[in-house]
DNA sequence: CTAAAAGCTGAATCCTAAG
DNA sequence: GCTTAGGATTCAGCTTTTA
């Protein structure tokens, strides 16, 4: 899994081609065009922002901001700009399948010129999503509100879409039962997960945090089907995909990216197919789920839960549910089938191992909920 | 307070004329246009969102969704509601201040066409805002995440507008010590603020809660500025402008709002001036040179100043300059020069002994400025 | 050894009055 | 318009150093 693969071969090769769970090195919109038409299931792009910094931003320690500042981020214009952004859409919207979704990020700078031009070649708009940070760099100068999100967006290539996938009842169990809303909060990609060259120096300027692709892949996702990112960057996108079972095809011009990219991929560990069942709708499993600890790291996937006498265990899957003998369902419900009763409360009832001694989860959501409530 | 007017009176009428703390009656452009240049501190404005609903919606219990499906709020094309768009914004932009800001809200349906736009005129966006519901209807098909936001925009009328007002402090104040993030958490406007006719029904399909409008006057205006609504329906922004002891304008061309609107601004009661002091940090201190701590006697010339750990030194000179190691300046350039930074602020940096311990000379400053304040 | 303190950093459109 | 200089300004999380 993960080769690299050069633009010059793709075009030469009989379709279809090894192209999937690779990187392509080139330009996006010409690797985009050598892609066959309806291959892919959705799209997740990263574009550059064009931030447009003026000087240099010193913090109140008189510290530099490491700000970015790469070639690949400046624009002559904002005609340039949307210019871009209409050609990687469109080559987008060739390969996507027509039961396919896009996602977008961006921060102001540039996500007001993204969605209007989506609107403008009848993308369909399903949701905008706010990423929230929960530690952003700060205002340094007093002079506006600490910019603590950014923006997704999520579109069908056009209107009449109706096939798309969302596994609401996923999200739904995932987010405690209740429907997952439009307001994310993840920390920024830091320690162990940012990737560093060498010189202890971060290899991309802005690499994404695992979490937020996985809960973009696990509601828009099924498993085996092919993400692309025409912004591969370090890779996450890649990474997340493998490990949640589907393939991936990045494009990315530096060299120094893809190798990143490609050595971190091929480190992943995919996870077992019972652990990526997704849930259905109403037919499947009652289930329930807690995926705020997963996303942030606090219970990992495959992790194994008991009861306080460890009379009962159960696997944690990716989607946020529990599984147990055949079993599967929301920390709640699985709770109660496995003790024979009507209802049950699975953050008491479920514990997990911390050194020799249980703890039950509860201790957990406590955590989430700390870091929560200073927010509000 | 809170006549109505009309257009025609306005134009009638020499300027100045008795516009503030009224609604004017009529078309949005028109009514602005009739209004005197550099007049306007902020601009608020919730324009229609066109939202291009198809047909009639109807949850789970097949009751019927109320829907934004007002004359309003209909426009035949994207094209149309730009131009919309344009031409409001350059009649809000004409009636603003140089060191006014204008503050746009909006949903996924128009707000980055709203935000291109702005763009294009070359205003300058200093925040998007997300305005975080805690309790928005729900998704009721089960095919997005649950629409939990609003984006509001925050722009000066072009980016080299740096004079604006933003009561860093106060909003800082008031978030518990930490600087004020661009997520903003606030139940949906309900109960018994929610504006309701004779039969029962909502005043206005969008009325905005008033701590949303609060939270925007506080940060961006100060007491006795005035305000503007060009889209002013049940007239949150007259009610939250007069209890705050600012000035508002609000333009409106249906009767049935401009009555309750009226209605609801006159039975506001102003909050008292005590009240509605905004609080101010450094910047806006009475500026004291450090010669007239020397003149003072509070520091006497030949006294040695060191830094918070004694790493660097130097010597008080009598013309208000210190001096070290060959090196001389003011206690900015030479705080600067000893670390080898490009800044330096001298009044936290260099300390004085006072018994066993150290100070900052910036305590001294604050004497200084305490006997300043006795003479007013 | 642990605990506390200090240091570092992140997609940033980040000052302003006086001359 | 410009330049110059006074001097104001940071949060959370992780890592490294010091006590």
């Amino acid at each position: 899994m993960s080769s690299v693969v050069s633009l010059a071969e793709i075009s030469r090769a009989a379709r279809p081609l090894n192209w999937l769970d690779s990187i392509i090195k080139g330009d996006c919109v010409a690797a985009l065009n050598a892609l066959p038409d309806n291959s892919v299931d959705v799209v997740f792009a990263d574009p550059p922002y064009n931030l447009q910094l003026g000087g240099m931003l010193h913090r109140p320690d008189q510290s530099l901001v490491d700000a970015v500042d790469d070639d690949w981020d400046q624009f002559a214009s904002f005609e340039a700009y949307d210019a871009f952004t209409r050609a990687w859409l469109l080559a987008c919207r060739r390969v996507l399948k027509p039961t396919g979704t896009l996602w977008v990020i961006g921060s102001y700078h540039n996500i007001f010129r993204v969605g209007a031009i989506l609107q403008d070649l009848h993308f369909w708009i399903l949701n905008d999503i706010i990423r929230r940070k929960t530690n952003p760099m700060p205002n340094f100068k007093g002079r506006r509100f600490q910019n603590a999100h950014e923006t997704l967006i999520w579109a069908t290539p056009n209107a009449k879409a109706k096939g798309y996938t969302f596994n609401y009842e996923a999200m739904k169990a995932a987010n405690d039962d209740v429907q997952m809303r439009s307001d994310w909060l993840f920390p920024i990609c830091s320690g162990n997960e940012r990737l560093k060259g060498d010189d202890g120096k971060k290899v991309h300027p802005t690499q994404k945090p695992e979490a937020l692709l996985a809960r973009i892949l696990m509601a828009s996702t099924k498993p085996g089907d092919v993400v692309l990112d025409p912004f591969f960057g370090s890779g996450t996108t890649g990474a997340v995909a493998k490990r949640l079972g589907r393939h991936f095809v990045g494009i990315e011009r530096e060299q120094d990216y893809i190798d990143a990219a490609a050595e971190r991929i091929a480190a992943v560990e995919p996870l077992g197919k019972a652990t990526l069942s997704v849930m259905t709708g109403k037919k499947a499993e009652p289930r329930v789920a807690f995926n705020t600890l997963i996303e942030s790291g606090l219970i990992k996937p495959g992790a194994v839960l008991t009861d306080a006498k460890r009379r009962y265990s159960a696997v944690v899957r990716a989607d946020g549910t529990l599984a147990s003998g055949g079993e599967a369902g929301s920390i709640h419900r699985l709770g109660a089938k496995v003790q024979g009763h009507d209802a049950c409360n699975g953050w008491t009832f479920w514990h997990f191992e911390e050194g020799s001694s249980l703890k039950p989860i509860d201790e957990l959501r406590s955590v989430i909920r700390n870091d929560l409530a200073k927010l509000n």
